[in-house]
DNA sequence: AAAAAACCCAACCGCGCAAAC
DNA sequence: CGTTTGCGCGGTTGGGTTTTT
């Protein structure tokens, strides 16, 4: 037996709103607020509609902040780093979006961000078959060349070990640098947050550290003075454009695509 | 120019949760 | 307490629009 319906459905319209109808909803909301109950404000409006029908056309189309139009780089930039961490919890990322709904956000990348990654994706498989950088048991001297051809942005360090999930939880120190300049070492952690590719002949492991010095890290809070590390999903919602969250972005979609779901 | 395919997005649906009863 | 009710969420769909063939 089902949950009983909201509303008789042989009595309300259906379909897209008129506008006609969007004025009665609007004006009844700006005279009469949402009474904190959408089932009954239908009736009192004198809208045939159902409750719900109201509550999201107010919600997502004629609420008055509702910021129509495209979505900007900066924007798009957000969604992909909180949707590697969040994965589909629209109304949290859209939370970050000021004037952006969760309905919006999730069509947004539906039809446009899912493919630009995956492209983005492909590209990033394409460079690292064709060109290795390093071979096992020779720590990096040169900067590897993945993250140039990579716009979001991780660090990858080349290291002598094994590949996972034998792989020792160890800490190493690696060179590291994002520019070309050796600058300071990155502390990395080798963990399962860590991949490994054997591509026969070459092998290398991809660390989806932070991408920031330690005394990055202390500052812009991800390390407390205990350096006890916040949670992944912490970080990303507090740090949103940072190198943090795009590496994470790779990292996870990496993750799945060696690994599986995880 | 017309048909087909792809894209896009507003709207619907049903479920889980929590507040109210 | 258990039950009912409404809200909010994420998945999905329908159909209009745009692009491709």
């Amino acid at each position: 037996m089902g949950r009983a319906p909201c509303c008789d459905k042989s009595k309300v319209k259906r379909g897209p709103w008129s506008p006609h109808e969007d004025e009665i909803l609007r004006n009844y909301i700006r005279n009469n607020g949402t009474g904190g109950n959408w089932i009954s404000l239908p009736l009192k409006a004198g809208l045939k509609r159902c409750g719900k029908s109201c509550r999201l056309r107010w919600l997502n189309y004629l609420r008055p902040d509702i910021k129509h139009g495209s979505f900007s780089p900066e924007e798009d930039n957000i969604i992909f780093n909180l949707y590697s961490n969040l994965g589909s919890r629209w109304s949290v990322i859209a939370s970050k979006l000021p004037g952006r709904t969760d309905n919006d956000v999730k069509n947004h990348w539906n039809t446009k961000l899912k493919k630009k990654l995956l492209a983005t994706m492909d590209s990033c498989f394409t460079n690292i078959n064709q060109t290795p950088q390093a071979s096992i048991s020779t720590p990096s001297t040169t900067t590897p060349n993945i993250e140039a051809n990579y716009d979001l942005g991780f660090s990858m360090a080349i290291q002598d070990h094994g590949f996972l999930p034998e792989m020792p939880s160890i800490v190493d120190v690696v060179n590291y640098t994002q520019t070309g300049n050796y600058t300071a070492p990155e502390y990395s952690s080798v963990s399962n947050s860590s991949i490994a590719v054997d591509n026969n002949t070459w092998e290398f492991l991809m660390d989806f550290g932070p991408g920031f010095t330690y005394d990055q890290m202390m500052s812009t809070g991800i390390w407390d003075n205990n350096q006890d590390q916040m949670s992944f999903e912490e970080a990303v919602i507090n740090f949103p454009t940072s190198s943090f969250a795009s590496s994470a972005v790779c990292h996870n979609v990496i993750s799945n695509k060696f690994y599986g779901n995880y």
